[in-house]
RNA sequence: CGCGGGGUGGAGCAGCCCGGUAGCUCGUCAGGCUCAUAACCUGAAGGUCGCAGGUUCAAAUCCUGCCCCCGCACCCA
């Protein structure tokens, strides 16, 4: 069928490409709420964003694996490295599936395609001339019988006296330390005091010769916001340094040379940081291995700009702490390899989810965990507190009081309570289907100019990846729904005028079904039940700004019905108990 | 003088880049409504925008200095 010329030359306009990563989170035991706030979700309320919008998206997340933490906490359970990351990879898994995060993919960074590629990464930049053999010092604990990373050598601290002062750093006083400044150094893992400096060699990715190639990549980036431009340029004036990117440890990718083991480097593996970036490629590379629905599927249009990747939009989501490996580190490797491999476009950081003023700590046990979480609340109370009180632009506290107020106020009062208030009132002046007859008066047209901008400006800000602002006006396009019936206020119409009174039930309808379109990406289990009870298509698409279209879908007669209450209220003895138990202010 | 982020009514935030009546949510007070999850709607009180200088007709917004809080500083992730 022929198009119009006009058509034919932009069918691409309005459909685009956009692959999504979030910062992967370790295998370390289930996250607690501020790893949840800080990437995987706000990650997931973008993508079901722009698939609401008919975008073509990828939505990448992995376990990070490998690493000194993971073979102590492997051993510490008595099991092998490789069975304990499976359990933990599958609790990850189910737990993030149980708040909703959309993974296209959840893979591994332990996978085979990561073993691959990182490996092929390695022989690339060493063939261009990026790495090269360095010897370092460092512990070894003998009674371990591995080499103890900074942190895992204690002792006294020269300085203040401290102990336990770990060896990169005293607690007690702040000062930098080097592991063999410590007086009576031990080691943090068996205690042992049977502890040596060994020479040991290493590779080293020579991150000081692409320095000039990384700032003018920065440097195009001017759009980005400023918390990773800021981190970036101070990396880049301080000058790089060339990293090491091979450990003394078992668990992890093994080191090659020429597809076979490395000469010296048998009991090696490379560093977590190196492989864990190249991970989001080998996890599409995963998803690519694995096709659920029988489709061939190809992970380089998503990856390699010789095969689609330079017209996808790539936008990665992480905390803080990562922005440096994301803006040097990863670019040091894509860039290094000559390769043409896609790199980020959007990079959005968020700062930390603290506890009451301090930090999360599991050992001390201050804090909520995922799956602590969820046995007290279902996934929607959180995902909306985490994505309004999203630590943005600096860093926010979770207080219990704090979070009451947004579940109680805005869940349950503003969107719940309207739901039921006009779905019970439809049951009970129109038998429970939507009503006929009338039309559009001056209130329904100052609606619709109100509904359209409020909705321009919630796209805005979803797009925008402003998150706290996306929250905030999407509430308020919840109250617009409250003012309309107040003022509309079909409860009187209905005895004097029954016309009058279909015509705002009718539009109030049609705002429940809007809301549930509008609210999917934040709330994608209370969008479904509202969908459910207007008998709309779940998932929806996202609406448009015509809201006088948008508002007049439901055609007359379609049965409608009250869900159960939406949002149960939180109540004071709740906070008190949870405060009590998971450790509260102080 | 390490780097970065922040300091706005009782609480949490927006506004600052591109100077010009200080905005939002919660809380408080008053009124309205009664369909609804004791919910909803309207209105009011409350801030000399960390401090001190400077530029300007005009500064929360630009410049200088200082104070306080948080994170990072290539350790581990």
């Amino acid at each position: 069928m022929a198009l119009p010329l006009a058509l034919s030359l932009q069918p691409k306009a309005d459909m685009a490409r956009i692959l999504i990563t979030s910062a992967l989170p370790y295998i370390n035991g289930v996250k607690h709420l501020g790893n949840l706030a800080g990437s995987m979700l706000p990650a997931d309320v973008y993508a079901r964003f722009q698939r609401a919008r008919g975008h073509e998206v990828l939505y990448i997340c992995a376990t990070d694996e490998h690493g000194t933490p993971a073979e102590l906490a492997a051993a510490a359970a008595g099991q092998d490295v490789a069975s304990y990351c499976d359990e933990q990879h599958q609790a990850q898994h189910a737990i993030g599936r149980q708040y909703g995060l959309s993974w296209d993919w959840f893979g591994r960074s332990s996978s085979p395609q990561n073993h691959r590629l990182t490996q092929h990464f390695a022989e690339v930049l060493e063939d261009r001339g990026l790495i090269e053999e360095r010897v370092d010092k460092m512990v070894y604990s003998v009674d371990d019988r591995r080499f103890l990373p900074d942190r895992y050598v204690e002792g006294t601290c020269p300085h203040c006296g401290f102990t336990p002062a770990r060896g990169d750093q005293c607690d007690n006083c702040g000062r930098l330390l080097d592991p063999t400044d410590l007086i009576a150094p031990y080691s943090a893992i068996s205690g042992s005091r049977n502890i040596e400096v060994r020479q040991t060699r290493h590779l080293y990715l020579l991150q000081t010769k692409l320095e000039g190639e990384i700032r003018g990549w920065i440097d195009g980036k001017a759009d980005w916001p400023a918390l990773p431009r800021s981190i970036a340029y101070k990396h880049l004036d301080e000058g790089l340094i060339d990293r090491g990117i091979t450990r003394d440890l078992a668990w992890g990718v093994p080191v090659t040379r020429g597809g076979l083991p490395r000469p010296g480097f048998e009991d090696k593996v490379f560093y977590v940081w190196f492989d864990a970036p190249i991970e989001y490629i080998a996890a599409t590379q995963e998803w690519a291995d694995n096709p659920e629905d029988g489709l061939a599927r190809d992970w380089r249009p998503w990856w390699r700009t010789d095969a689609g990747a330079d017209e996808t939009r790539y936008v990665q989501f992480m905390g803080k702490d990562n922005v440096a490996f994301h803006t040097v580190s990863f670019p040091a490797t894509l860039i290094g390899s000559g390769e043409p491999w896609k790199m980020v476009d959007t990079l959005k950081a968020f700062n930390w989810l603290n506890w009451y003023g301090g930090k999360f700590s599991t050992s001390q046990g201050r804090g909520v965990f995922m799956d602590q979480a969820l046995a007290l609340l279902p996934a929607d109370y959180w995902r909306w507190y985490l994505t309004a009180n999203t630590p943005e632009s600096s860093d926010t506290a979770f207080t219990w009081e704090q979070f009451q107020s947004a579940v109680n106020r805005d869940l349950a009062d503003v969107l719940g309570n309207f739901v039921n208030r006009i779905l019970k009132f439809c049951e009970n002046k129109f038998e429970g289907r939507v009503p006929a007859g009338g039309g559009p008066g001056d209130l329904e047209l100052k609606l619709y100019a109100d509904i359209s901008a409020k909705l321009a400006e919630l796209t805005e800000q979803m797009d925008a990846i402003e998150v706290r602002k996306s929250a905030q006006a999407l509430r308020e396009l919840w109250v617009l729904g409250n003012q309309y019936l107040q003022e509309a206020a079909p409860w009187t119409a209905i005895k004097t005028d029954p016309a009058r009174a279909a015509v705002i039930v009718r539009t109030g309808l049609n705002l429940v079904a809007l809301f549930a379109r509008a609210c999917g990406p934040i709330l994608p289990f209370t969008a479904e039940k509202i969908a459910e009870a207007v008998g709309e298509a779940y998932p929806g698409s996202w609406p448009s700004a015509d809201a006088a279209a948008e508002l007049s879908r439901l055609e007359p007669g379609r049965p409608v019905r009250a869900p159960e209450v939406l949002f149960r209220k939180v109540e004071d003895a709740q906070v008190a108990e949870w405060t009590e138990r998971f450790g509260g202010a102080g």
